[in-house]
RNA sequence: GGCGCGAUAGCAAAGCGGUUAUGCAGCGGAUUGCAAAUCCGUUUAGCCCAGUUCGACUCUGGGUCGCGCCUCCA
């Protein structure tokens, strides 16, 4: 029985689904005025995980990660560029793809865009209203009556008393309530048509919280089994999207809340506003994007997870590891296939003659799974996998190992195109190479080990590591 | 100030009331022309103080330190 921590209760329950067999999940993604830094990849990597053990698990999975298209910072942005919201968000969902895609992201299957459904957003709004929960103030906002929700706080364990009491001076002089929350903008004279939609309380445009209480009914019911994102997301965010659905629909949200661990520079929480953030292509540049991956999946979700170079250094010699015992053995023929329960019904390592250790790695690697996506336990079977597969050649356990990374999103790969693989431009190509390679075994034929040592050692400073084998003398990249 | 999370070996990171985590690094051995890779073995743990227990890294209480949310943030 697959566990997960649900932050709505702060403990570890079964996974219930709603309807059975069925997983509908809603991610919160981004607002796209800028580049997606390391933050937003563990967002997006590890929601894919949760996504694809789902799927492995033999659940249905219809996973929806919103895009905030329309927003104050995505209005600034657009100004300061003297380029339209459209160009600007487009501009960057499109980088965005492009930095998922790297990392071996799957889309999710829905991916809203908060302009495309201001209509639900302001019928949710009425429905707000109508039950007493909404009201427009003096300056033409509508905002939520936070008093008047008596669930209010329970995602964030916050009290509106603790609330007020830690209060920073604040501005917002037309609220009812300082905790309010703007549902609806009115339009300012300033602004560009763009950012502006009719509604019965005049020109505005939409707060904030309420695009995705409103896209994930439209997409997903008014009450569904998974929300995540991440943990700065929990209040007041996800308090807030409580409180509206469940203030327009009278039921309950969403049943098991998830949020992930922030990405950590010098022990410090990775942020816009700190300026400490390194962008997704800005790390490709220097590392692979599976070792990335790798990275983040080797640390469990909701955990800190410290980004530095020497981090990354030790991610890619772990994975470098998994790699090679792949590379010793011959490619494998047909691999259990992801979903259709190919991994849990014919039991992860069933079939394997003789594999009866294979098997019980498989058994720790769904039991890890199932604990609340406990990936680096997952991982640490990879690695036991590995030593199997070195000790005994075995073509099935090479291929499990496959099988079961494959769930993580990694070793997927041809293992000499990642050994061999280099992100950074220059260095000596192939042909070269093999070139150096067969002068020195005509070196080593003629016994000539001065000279079949110094071409090792030119290589080896080019970043060039020669590996003599039985079958011949093979290269990787240090 | 309010609320919450965490503290594991040189670094990173899990499970577990008693029996090997795992990766990198180190050390010894096998293998190799020498290496690399691999295999076998092995050294470094559990912030502090109490308590529960036959037994605690694991449970309970207190303390210390670190981090986060309370404002936009993944």
């Amino acid at each position: 029985m697959l566990k997960i921590y649900n932050t709505l209760t702060r403990d570890k329950q079964d996974f219930k689904p709603i309807t059975p067999n069925t997983v509908r999940m809603y991610v919160c993604g981004m607002t796209v005025y800028d580049y997606c830094h390391l933050g937003h990849a563990r967002v997006m990597v590890v929601f894919d995980m949760v996504q694809r053990w789902f799927k492995a698990s033999g659940y249905d999975v219809n996973y929806v990660r919103n895009i905030t298209d329309i927003d104050d910072k995505i209005i600034k942005r657009a100004a300061e560029n003297k380029e339209s919201i459209h160009a600007l968000t487009q501009r960057f969902i499109d980088a965005m793809h492009q930095d998922a895609d790297a990392l071996g992201v799957q889309r999710p299957d829905h991916e809203p865009r908060a302009t495309q459904y201001v209509p639900q957003m302001l019928e949710m709004i009425e429905s707000l209203e109508k039950n007493g929960l909404a009201y427009q103030a003096a300056d033409g906002d509508v905002n939520y009556a936070v008093r008047k929700f008596d669930g209010y706080g329970k995602l964030s364990g916050k009290s509106l008393e603790d609330l007020r009491a830690g209060e920073r001076v604040d501005i917002a002089t037309d609220k009812k309530d300082p905790l309010d929350f703007v549902l609806w903008k009115s339009a300012k004279e300033s602004e560009a048509d763009e950012v502006k939609w009719d509604s019965k309380w005049g020109k505005g445009r939409p707060g904030w919280h309420i695009e995705c209480s409103a896209m994930g009914s439209e997409l997903l019911g008014d009450h569904f089994d998974i929300h995540g994102g991440g943990a700065d997301l929990q209040f007041p965010h996800h308090e807030n999207e409580i409180a509206q659905s469940e203030g327009a629909h009278q039921c309950q949200y969403v049943n098991y809340w998830m949020h992930n661990g922030f990405v950590r520079v010098d022990n410090e929480k990775m942020s816009k506003s700190l300026g400490n953030f390194f962008t997704i292509r800005e790390v490709l540049k220097k590392y692979d994007a599976e070792v990335v991956r790798f990275f983040i999946l080797r640390a469990h979700y909701r955990s800190p997870l410290n980004y530095s170079d020497q981090h990354l250094d030790d991610a890619k010699g772990a994975l470098t590891r998994l790699y090679t015992a792949l590379k010793s053995v011959p490619p494998s023929p047909a691999l259990p296939p992801e979903g259709e329960g190919g991994l849990l019904s014919s039991p992860i390592g069933g079939g394997i003659e003789g594999g009866g250790k294979s098997v019980d790695l498989a058994a720790r690697f769904k039991a890890a799974m199932d604990d609340d996506f406990n990936t680096p336990e997952a991982v640490a079977v990879l690695f036991d996998l590995a030593n199997e597969v070195n000790r005994s050649q075995s073509i099935q356990a090479a291929a499990q190992l496959k099988a079961l990374a494959s769930v993580l999103g990694l070793l997927q790969r041809d293992a000499q195109d990642f050994l061999q693989g280099d992100v950074n431009e220059g260095g000596l190509d192939d042909g070269a190479i093999s070139e150096r390679i067969a002068a020195r075994i005509d070196a080593k034929k003629a016994k000539n080990f001065a000279e079949a040592d110094r071409i090792r050692k030119e290589l080896l400073e080019v970043g060039i590591v020669l590996e003599d084998t039985p079958q011949g003398t093979t290269w990787r990249r240090a």
